[in-house]
Parts: structure tokens; sequence; C-alpha cells
DNA sequence: GTACAATTTCAAGTGAACTTGAAGTCAAGA
DNA sequence: TCTTGACTTCAAGTTCACTTGAAATTGTAC
């Protein structure tokens, strides 16, 4: 039970094979051991991996990013200035992405509130989009 | 000075002509007058919309959504059911978008913060990815 | 050993949100 | 009037994050 095999991840995990395949390719998974004939072969810690993925994914970073990131993690080094740089800044975007996401639950919310029939009556006065 | 032409809001907004064109042809802008000879002229309004729309956007939510979102502003009828109920919806995925971004954030933190090697040893047991 | 499911690679397709290109029309200044 | 640049429509192209399909190979159950 130590070794997985593709379709037994992408079962656990809620994902396509293909979609693992996928993240082999593009470098956010590590490349997994190959059983004589070349079937993939994943140990556990494969969950780990695909959860940090998804969660980083969620939060709104682009796989792009999320190699970025995960080559930080993979190294044999300490985590080192490069993925600290990166993590500080994707840290400011992921503030900044709450902050928007904290007006547009605002704006809902007056929304819901008000009886008004646009969006000029309907956003009070200072809440106006301009200003979010 | 009332009435722009399309360059002139595309300037503004910092968008491309063929965003606005393409907004207005998937109706989460409305329709702008024409002048003779079929140039579009908008009212400074338009910069209103946009910004909702944007905002809308950064928030997480797809051009189909805010159209829906956008009708409802746009209708003559106080704000019906029909929109409230969608508002209503997307605030609970506002709240666990935002519960997603924290949880990255813990993660980027503690990764910034401490020495280790991979994830496995990176994130605090409590904050492993699984829990998130 | 014979099915049959799962896997392999590689190329091409998908949907969302636009952008780019073509070919023609319109408007403002010299 | 002529030129230049902004505008028009429509179709096709682009990027991202995958999925789908084809054709071949492997693993397992009988």
């Amino acid at each position: 039970m130590n070794e997985l095999t593709i379709g037994e991840v992408a079962q656990s995990a809620g994902l396509r094979t293909s979609a693992i395949r996928y993240y082999e390719d593009i470098g956010v998974l590590p490349q997994p051991a190959r059983v004589y004939g070349g079937h993939r072969r994943y140990s556990p810690r494969v969950f780990q991996q695909l959860a940090f993925i998804q969660l980083a994914q969620q939060a709104g970073f682009s796989m792009a990013e999320i190699q970025t990131l995960v080559s930080g993690f993979d190294e044999n080094a300490p985590l080192g200035v490069r993925w600290r740089t990166l993590a500080e800044q994707k840290l400011s975007e992921l503030e900044a992405l709450i902050t928007r996401a904290q007006g547009m639950k605002r704006i809902l919310e007056s929304g819901i509130r008000c009886q008004c029939l646009n969006l000029d009556e309907c956003i009070p006065q200072k809440e106006r989009c301009e200003k979010l």
C-alpha cells in the first residue's frame, strides 16, 4: 500500500489521471518512480503535494507561480532567498485579493439589504466602486 | 465632455477597446448610444460599470456570473429575488475564498519564517495542507 | 494464454477571456 | 480634398489549465 498507481492517486485526490500527468509535465509535481514497464508508482507523500497545489490554486496562484513555489520547497538546500522573495511578494498579492474580496462582499451585502433600482443609488456614497 | 468615444473610455479605464466591445458582446456592459456613422458614445457612468466589472472579476467572479449580477442591477424593477439569491450564494463563495486565501497566507508565512528543507517539515503539524 | 482494464505517449481539442487581423468606414486637421 | 488615425464588424488566434483521443503496451484475473 506504500506504492500507488496513478489511477489510485487520482481517485483518492479527486482528480483525473490526465491532470496528474499534466502536473508532472509542467513540473509542479515531481516525477514519480517507474516500475518495469514504465507505469508510475507514487508514495503517499504525493497527496500532500497535491493538496498544496490545490490550495495554492484556490488562493489564486497560476501554475507557473506554483511551479516556482514548489521548486523552492523541492530543493535540497535550505529555503533560499529566491523562494522567500517570491513568497513575500505573493503574500502581499494575497492580502490585496482578500481586500478586494471584502470590498465585493460589502457591495453584495448592501445590494441585498437595499431597495434601490440601480448601482448608482445602491452603493452607499462612501462605498462606491471607485473607492474600493 | 459628457460623451466619450470607446478609445477615450479604454484609455481612462486602462483597457483595450477590444475588451470594451467584448464586454458589450457578452452583455456585461450595456450597449452605448451610437452617433451617425455607427461609432459608440459613452456617458461617464460607464466608468462605474467598468469598475464594478473589474472588482467582481478580481473577486473571482466569472463573466457569466457578472452578467447575471449586472442584469439584476440593470432592471427597472426593484432588486428582485433572483438577484438576491445569486448575491447571497456569491457571498458565501467569497467567504470561502477569503478563508482559503488566509490559509495560503499562513502557509507562506510559516515558509518564510522557517528554515526547513521541504514542505513536510516546513508546515507546522497543526497547519498541514490537509487541515486547511 | 486469452481477455480486458489500466497504463503509456503524443497530439489535438476545450472553454474562458480576451486579442489580433482584415477590410472597410468615419472624422478632424492641413 | 486628402490624409491619417480612430472606429466599425467579423473571424480567427492566444493563453491557461486541463481533457480527449489514438494507438500501443502492460498488468491482472480467469
